[in-house]
DNA sequence: CAATATTTTTCCAGATTGGACCAAAACAGC
DNA sequence: GCTGTTTTGGTCCAATCTGGAAAAATATTG
């Protein structure tokens, strides 16, 4: 079973258009918006194709149905966001853990402000237990949060993340991300914050990094630890 | 305009009958659910009244039409929401600023439990803008935000609280809390953690205190601050 | 028993649903 | 250029669902 995004091509003969790729972008793009603001069953074929600008059958002719093209969207944000994240670790591999924490938060933060989507889908389908919940859950979460856990231990093991069960720890932290980007016209009209403003963004991040990884690291061969 | 949570009542000339109130809360408690699960725009009033065992009609009947059954749902869960949270600060009115946070986080979470959808109509509604937002963050949500800012600003101010904008700080707790619950099935699914199980749920609060509350309360008249 | 409140049943007209179908157009490869 | 494939445009469909209206039947109150 080859890795396709596309589901109806099965022995191409002849090479994909450039046409079909955007309009394939266009159908993505515009599905990722339409199911975050109205779930699932909310949304309707039409709606996403009305929004990218393009003839509904379209759909049918990219990606076979309805359920096919939600996980293309799927794949669409979470793959580029588990790019993000890695892409993030990859940059700050030789770093001490607190930094390469630090970093993957950044980048969360970042990739959730263009893509609030992210957040808002993984609560309309954590909303009851359906099919796509749990293929999220395999194909996208599961492989992040293998890696993160991991991260979370080693930070508590030496003294810098607050201790407890490290599951719950991370799912705080990317609610506290996620979530509140996610929220973006409520925390506007509510208080007045602006979570596009890139000085608000910055202070999320680091409120987030004060909040869940307090201590300090550890010198590598000796030094004196109180450097507040 | 008197408050009343049933509209279609304007001069009621004989008293309102037991089994009405019972239909109207039957459709309450299916409203919250489905609207939580589908959002507005899913949800169907048909399928409602089916979640409900009670004839379609009865919603026009009792609450006029859609939106108002929206706001009476709203209302319902929200306004018990906010009785407890006003009942848990009335419990420890005579304790200190750390101790009535603590019991206001307590009891977030265990009303998140009982009633995720609470977590879950805000992030659907904070999707897109829309009148229902506004009218959401005027009647429930900034009167208890008034309350909560200046509660963590008194906690920043004696340095229990982590320093920085209350507004996030508070958004940040109130994720962690409302928002874990909300993503219950995804949790069980993919970290194995249940949060039905009252450990897991004690666990959760002393957490959230753990972290965002990190500093001890000050001594009152004169005692040593150093206890870590 | 009479008046009112509530529920039941039936109906509607219209919009929306996901999807099928085929002819026209655009394109890739030769 | 020519040819055959890919992609798109336009149309249609049958079924279901939409929110709501209306009137008849029943239950409850006073």
């Amino acid at each position: 079973m080859p890795d396709e995004s596309t589901l109806h091509n099965e022995q191409p003969a002849r090479k994909q258009q450039q046409r079909s790729l955007v309009t394939q972008q266009k159908l993505l793009d515009a599905a990722v918006e339409a199911f975050s603001e109205n779930g699932f069953k909310g949304t309707s074929t039409r709606d996403i194709a009305e929004r990218a600008g393009v003839h509904h059958p379209l759909i049918t002719y990219h990606f076979k149905n309805k359920d096919q093209l939600w996980r293309a969207a799927a794949d669409h944000i979470f793959g580029a966001f588990r790019n993000a994240l890695a892409g993030a670790l990859e940059e700050y591999k030789d770093q001490g853990a607190k930094q390469r924490m630090s970093a993957l938060i950044h980048a969360y933060v970042n990739y959730a402000k263009n893509q609030p989507a992210l957040h808002k889908v993984m609560v309309q389908e954590a909303s009851y237990p359906n099919p796509r919940l749990e293929w999220l859950i395999d194909n996208h979460l599961k492989p992040i949060f293998t890696v993160t856990f991991g991260m979370i231990k080693e930070l508590q093991d030496i003294g810098v993340a607050v201790p407890g069960n490290p599951a719950l720890l991370f799912s705080m932290i990317r609610l506290s991300t996620g979530g509140l980007l996610a929220l973006g016209n409520e925390l506007k009209a509510s208080s007045g914050i602006d979570v596009n403003d890139p000085e608000t963004l910055s202070e999320i991040s680091e409120m987030i990094i004060r909040v869940f990884l307090p201590g300090d690291m550890p010198a590598s061969t000796s030094e004196s630890k109180s450097d507040q």
